[in-house]
RNA sequence: GACCCCAUCGUCUAGCUCGGUCUAGGACUCCGCCCUUUCACGGCGAUGACGCCGGUUCAAAUCCGGCUGGGGUCGCCA
């Protein structure tokens, strides 16, 4: 029965380092059917910002995390100047220049971190900390330690940038009379070149991969096992199945690099998983400010669309690339066509459209049927047909089964898409 | 610069606690083959790592030291 806590500060938004370091706490607080709080750092009041706050808050409850409390330490600020005075009660502490300054009284500290073993400093750098600044706010390493401390909080889990802090706030608990919670500092998340991660690398934010379309159980999968791993071969596992593995101090030392393509497999994987409908409710919603979808399109059709495209939905947002020729007629050929496109098959292709205007009953089956019988009787190759026919349609070179695209697309829209292509084909020879 | 952390395939990792079972296992990516109307999926296969140097030992990826490399921190930010 832990009690554990995520401190983020509002003062940006909710970044991949910081949603792993909630999910690590997250995770060992329900293993150990303990609790959860946030704590809200919002003391410096300049850069805080209610937006932020907001948005936080919904990416943790978006990636499935939940909390039992939560605090915020601008309401805490008597507090902190309580235990200020109190350090200046006993001479631990002293005012200067407007703020409040704690004395180290520093000998060699050891840390005892439950990812990384004992931890030894030797040497601070400044012998003096300022713990109340002159406008009255606390500064983190204080309100941290009192808070901490005050909440209960028996593990603190937290980036490995924390790491030179805790000589410093082990010291303040010392002086404060306070016990010493558990430490645990996790590896930072490097940039996919393992370098330090920056802007310049792409998405830093959940709201950005939300927004790319990436399902949160696929962040939460992928930013667990960046890190960690379950010790088998396993790569996918539920929130339970998690819950009940995890350890904190299974967690690795060594800092991972983010990996885009193992992210996008991930989400494949949980992509994989969900009905038509869970997809169809999933992509409106990731569509939704868009426009994308045309209001007339139900979600029969639309589950219809889903099925065809099938697997090759990566993430939500690939839909908008993949289902284009399903809503739209104003495509371009690609650029890869072109091979396709040098070779002139009116005659072939007019022969084509006479087959397929004889259909009656235009299902999948009976289509093909008629579309080889056609190739058969012009005496090629069913691929001589397909593929130009693919481009005819849908613009790309590839993309989902051309019978049921066929289908879905209807007698006349597939019609009017072929002679489209003669049409182009006419320009071109003139 | 000072202090601190880290070091297995390109990437994420298993193995390291209790040295031999590791000619180092899995996953992603890339490449090849199969399936196939294309792509994707799926199946099969290949390439690919213990950073370096010493030490301890009969034996080291596993223990110790140094070096190198990467990362973090040195704010009245958190």
């Amino acid at each position: 029965m832990a009690k554990v806590r995520f401190a983020p500060s509002p003062t940006g938004y909710l970044h991949i380092g910081g949603a792993r370091t909630c999910l690590f706490s997250w995770l060992y607080a329900r293993k150990t059917k303990g609790k959860f709080v946030l704590r809200i750092e919002d003391t410096d009041l300049e850069r805080s910002k209610k937006e932020y706050l907001q948005e936080i808050l919904e990416s943790i409850k978006w990636l499935g995390m939940d909390w039992d409390d939560i605090y915020y330490q601008a309401q805490r600020f008597d507090i902190y100047r309580d235990y200020a005075q109190k350090l200046i009660d006993d001479d631990k502490a002293y005012r200067k220049d407007g703020a409040v300054f704690f004395k180290y009284d520093f000998s060699t500290i050891e840390l005892d971190d439950a990812i990384r073993g004992k931890i030894i400093f030797n040497e601070l750098p400044k012998d003096e900390e300022v713990i109340i600044k002159s406008d009255n706010s606390p500064t983190y390493n204080f309100s941290c330690v009192i808070d901490d401390a005050l909440m209960g909080i028996d593990y603190v889990i937290r980036g490995e940038d924390h790491i030179s802090n805790t000589p410093k706030q082990i010291l303040m608990y010392k002086a404060l009379g306070f016990d010493l919670p558990r430490f645990a500092h996790a590896p930072l998340i490097l940039s996919p070149d393992g370098g330090r991660m920056s802007k310049r690398y792409g998405a830093t934010s959940i709201r950005e991969y939300r927004e790319m379309g990436y399902l949160p159980e696929a962040i939460v999968n992928y930013l667990l096992f960046l890190g960690w791993s379950p010790k088998d071969d396993k790569e996918i596992l539920t929130t339970k199945e998690a819950i009940d593995l995890f350890d904190i101090i299974d967690v690795n030392k060594t800092s991972a690099a983010f990996s885009m393509d193992k992210l996008k497999w991930v989400n494949g994987e949980y992509m994989k998983q969900k009905s038509p409908k869970q997809l169809c409710a999933l992509i409106r919603e990731s569509l939704s400010e868009t426009e994308f979808i045309p209001k007339e399109v139900d979600d029969i059709l639309l589950e219809k669309i889903i099925v065809l495209l099938g697997e090759r939905i990566i993430t939500l947002r690939d839909f908008k690339e993949l289902a284009y020729f399903c809503f739209y007629d104003d495509y371009q050929y690609s650029e890869d066509a072109s091979k396709i496109l040098a070779n002139n098959l009116t005659k072939e292709i007019n022969c084509l459209i006479d087959s397929l205007a004889k259909i009656e009953n235009y299902e999948a089956e009976i289509v093909e049927r008629e579309f080889r019988g056609c190739a058969d009787n012009l005496g090629v190759k069913v691929r001589v047909l397909v593929h130009p026919t693919r481009v005819a349609l849908t613009g790309q070179t590839k993309g989902p089964g051309l019978f049921e695209s066929m289908v879905l697309l209807g007698k006349d829209r597939v019609e009017a898409r072929l002679k489209r292509l003669i049409d182009y084909w006419k320009e071109v020879e003139e």
